[in-house]
DNA sequence: GGCTATAATGTAAGCGTTTACATTTTCTAT
DNA sequence: ATAGAAAATGTAAACGCTTACATTATAGCC
């Protein structure tokens, strides 16, 4: 049986009291007792039980980070950029992956709430709905403790935003494709996420000011399976059979768009004489293909980074921004002219 | 401030024990007793507290994982899998990303055992040193909770493991290339864990029983920042410039690998024809380059499986086996002849 | 040395559950 | 209807900590 805090009292001979002091850093404690208790400590190896330091405690500095499939590249990134943050700044983090599906979303919410901590961190657009209905979930934790949406925006009071302006980031490469004289661009996507949709109305809204007809398929892949870009090359390769014809590809992730480059490739079409393209992410896919991928940098550091200070601002009773809003990047690489 | 037991007893107009009863399944509860309580659950969006849960509650189904990156994509596709199979069976999982330290590594092993997690996941091989005294951690957690090692090995009471042979795999790989014709093979590492070790004597021992010179430089780059890959590339060139010469390469991980493909593009090189490329660990990195990437595949999901299924028997009291063995395959892709 | 102010330590209540045990209700068989 | 068994429910202690408040030790001052 692990030991407690009474048999740390008994053993170093003063009350619980002076050694849960000890254990929390009061400064009320003689030094001479703090050398003892320690010693003590260190001699087994006696570690507190979190459960019961969460009854008595009021805040756990703990914060829910949820995110939907770690395994993908950018999520994970994401996550991992946080979770430094806050170790940084003395706070632990709980992670959940939730998965996609909204029922088990909201249990895993529950869950974690259960848990006492100071705030929950949802990261990645996709829990954010178009669907308001949906976003009920996100009303009713924000009740309980700040909600913090990375790389999303959802208008309620108690939650925080960090974004890129992912409207304007796509506008703007979608026009320089144009602008370099390609003007049949096609747009892949692969979720009606929230800053999917901006990054798609971003798309059209370029085609249109240039007067050009748009053309955005919509590839469901997201399922886990090793061979998820293989899917996407025959998804594209499917298009072009059809005699669909474009010169351009912008994606909305940077893992469509190498599909669209190996497509290039078994086609033998010259990148980006023939085909340019362009992610999204800027991701260490961009370095994976030859030539190397252009890609959108939505700031994802930037974007921690902040919404850790604002986390930590609103913890603390001050007044912080609900949106902190950055600019996307274009990262000029191999794949576009 | 939130629902407690006794807030939702009094509204169903019972004791907290037969919420309590409720609440956990027990079987001693009438029908309409239960309805009722369900009923005032649900309407109050009742959730108990995980921290007064965890000091009555023996075992909370809750295992600790621990990995040093969450962004690294083995690591994090191994996460993912384990995540799965517990929730499968009904555990529930609280991760931590313990960095490549070893002393951050201790505490974050004391915080994840004090949070009576029935056991502690270790996920991959850089956990388990070369150097024995620095394993003396592992012993520790072992006399506490079951540990199991992902992609790793060690012997010592109450620790179990699942790997993949990766000196046979490697041993298997390098012959492939040699019987190929390809007899100046370089072997690409970035890692001196457990099964870097192992691989690593799998290409010398292949090497030497076709009485081969090897040549086996060591890349240090796992710092997460985003031109990884570049800088593998460069490195190479670096080699290649020293006047080295090799038709042949193979790597520990295929994001090195996929650096040797960029290296043979960037200098006009055929694949396989000038040089041939073997990765490891069969991960999505295998499709982003043209030619795909040959690799081999560890049997992550295999591992998992087993994993979990032994942890679920070791919690049972059932006897387990301490290492289950799975074998590595070679998949040909178009890296190799 | 005696008095007070202050620092150090101890005592005990409370946090929200679970569960052994006690009690009450319901059912079965007479 | 009623004793006795079984099922359902209630009571209260325990889990290991924090902390307000009470008590004791120490120091400073005249």
């Amino acid at each position: 049986m692990a030991l407690t805090i009474y048999d740390i009292s008994k053993k170093a001979g003063v009350s619980i009291a002076t050694v849960s002091r000890v254990l929390n850093g009061s400064d009320n404690v003689k030094a001479s007792t703090r050398e003892k208790v320690l010693g003590v400590i260190e001699k087994y190896d006696y570690t507190p039980n979190a459960y019961a330091r969460g009854m008595g405690l009021h805040s756990l500095r703990t914060v829910g980070i949820l995110c939907a499939n770690s395994s993908d590249s950018f999520l994970a990134r994401a996550v991992y950029y946080l979770e430094q943050e806050l170790h940084a700044n003395g706070y632990e983090s709980l992670l959940c992956c939730t998965g996609y599906d909204l029922t088990d979303r909201k249990s895993y919410i529950q869950l974690i709430l259960s848990k006492k901590v100071d705030s929950l961190i949802l990261v990645g657009s996709n829990y954010v709905s178009n669907n308001e209905e949906e976003n009920e979930y996100i009303r009713e934790a924000a009740k309980q403790v700040p909600v913090m949406l990375l790389n999303a925006s959802y208008n309620c009071s108690n939650v925080y935003s960090t974004l890129c302006n992912d409207y304007s980031a796509m506008f703007e490469a979608t026009s320089s494709l144009i602008r370099a004289g390609i003007d049949d661009v096609l747009y892949l996507y692969d979720s009606n996420s929230y800053s999917g949709t901006k990054k798609l109305s971003g798309y059209k809204a370029a085609m249109k000011s240039y007067k050009l007809a748009d053309y955005a398929p919509f590839i469901h892949y997201y399922d886990g399976r090793t061979d998820q870009i293989g899917s996407i090359t025959s998804f594209i390769q499917g298009i072009a059979d059809r005699g669909v014809k474009f010169h351009g590809v912008i994606a909305s992730d940077d893992s469509l768009a190498v599909g669209a480059v190996k497509y290039a490739l078994n086609n033998g079409l010259e990148i980006p004489g023939d085909l340019a393209i362009i992610g999204y992410n800027n991701s260490m896919l961009t370095e994976c293909c030859i030539p190397e991928l252009t890609s959108v940098d939505n700031r994802l550091e930037n974007q921690t980074h902040q919404l850790v200070q604002t986390l930590i601002g609103v913890l603390a009773g001050e007044e912080m921004p609900a949106e902190s809003i950055f600019s996307g990047k274009l990262i000029k690489r191999g794949t576009t002219p």
